[in-house]
DNA sequence: CTTATAATTATGTATGTACAAATAATTGAT
DNA sequence: ATCAATTATTTGTACATACATAATTATAAG
């Protein structure tokens, strides 16, 4: 095997083992559900010790791009020739997408104190202002959707931007901010009466609640989201691969 | 701190200080941000070695529950009440990471002839039977979810499996296959009758409609499947990156 | 010839130890 | 008072080692 690890470079033996690892499953030979050498073996024909090269598997194996089986071995999962085909589009190009003519009906900018909880998850003192922005979009007679968004003081934002362009896109241009990770969870709710009104709906209907934690590639906080999209007229579509 | 591990027990320390760190993040205390005692306090305090605990909080720094920093130490994720990373879990893995006991309300199995729509979506003829599965899952003293799947015929179910066991471990081990792309549609609707009676909720009331293609991993029709959340019970989480 | 039993082989669990690296907090110099 | 250097703290990396456990295969007993 061809293989191998620099025990003086500064990149750390178990990551040097990830993506040899890595390697050898996208390697064709491995390709189809093979059992990858022995741990005991493998450590060492790499001059690593078993402990650092398990680090690495469980890795893989937490990814779901190895498995292990006892006594059996550790073979490539079938298929996982594995390229990350997530979502990952803003409001605007979704609808683009899919034909939709959008319009926003209110867009409200301010400047807020952080309530506890935005304050913890910015990880920054309650005095400090936070951009808030507010707005309702839809379909030109019918308001679909209801968007509160607060951002970290260190994206810069102004709020002088012309939001009408894709946020990501904002963000991408005038920050030089890549938002790269995504925590959402969703769910549905009654429409309470802020709500409801906002979105011409009536009272107690259903919504569907999004709430978006967005990150940049530092994983550092960017956007705080809440999306509120009536619920007959919106679908969320995920696709998603292992 | 009342916690503590035993080590008689034949569950592995690693899996116990695993389960311990769960509940320590669900406790209030750690809500916001807070960070745990530190790796090497912690351990001596459970009287396991570090690396044992390590080991334990490498998994929820890999679900994302936890991030490390060093110096600072480790904290409990922004807004992780429930979140967890890669998407693609069965049901009864999601909520035995959330710690939630799980019943089966109902299970029940049938084969099927399917509809023009089914048909068409796993492009067989009408008049061939395929397995249809119904269940209805959820809390001790509260269903939350009613699911209906339906298979393939390719994929070779008798109906006789245990289906009490995570439905894409069946896959893989009794059918040899692998789940490996779903398309999802995600949607508020209002209950109706059948789905409030299934649910023991009120008519109308918020619903959180999920619709899953599956697909093996050259792109074939699996499963179709239909889930029906209780509004105010259940939140659905997605990661995802670019 | 079938059925226990044992050996083998891989991963699984667990510990102890040591030093490296990042960064917050403190101290010291200008 | 400001900036640089030092120190302390906490996670990060890495090793050697030992025994446990699951599952297959080989062996021996009935």
């Amino acid at each position: 095997m061809k293989y191998s690890i620099d025990h003086k470079s500064p990149i750390p033996l178990h990551i040097q083992a990830e993506t040899l690892l890595r390697e050898l499953i996208e390697a064709e030979e491995y390709q189809n559900g093979k059992t990858i050498p022995n741990e005991v073996d493998l450590a060492k024909q790499l001059a690593i010790s078993r402990t650092t090269l398990r680090q690495a598997i469980n890795k893989l194996v937490f990814e779901g791009l190895l498995i292990r089986k006892k006594r059996f071995g550790t073979k490539v999962a079938n298929g996982s020739v594995s390229s990350r085909s997530n979502n990952w589009l803003s409001f605007s190009q979704e609808m683009k997408l899919r034909g939709i003519p959008i319009k926003n009906f209110e867009l409200h900018v301010t400047w807020v104190y952080p309530d506890e909880m935005l304050a913890n998850f910015f990880e920054i003192k309650s005095d400090r202002k936070i951009l808030k922005m507010e707005r309702v979009r839809g379909k030109p007679h019918e308001p679909f959707v209801y968007f509160v968004s607060y951002f970290h003081p260190r994206v810069g934002l102004t709020g002088d931007e012309d939001f009408k362009r894709p946020l990501y896109e904002i963000l991408e241009h005038d920050c030089s901010i890549i938002a790269t990770l995504s925590k959402e969870e969703i769910s549905a709710i009654p429409a309470d009466e802020f709500i409801a009104d906002k979105l011409k709906m009536e009272f107690g209907n259903p919504v569907l609640f999004r709430k978006r934690l967005v990150f940049d590639q530092a994983d550092r906080q960017i956007e705080y989201n809440l999306g509120y999209y009536k619920g007959d007229s919106f679908v969320y579509t995920v696709e998603s691969s292992r």
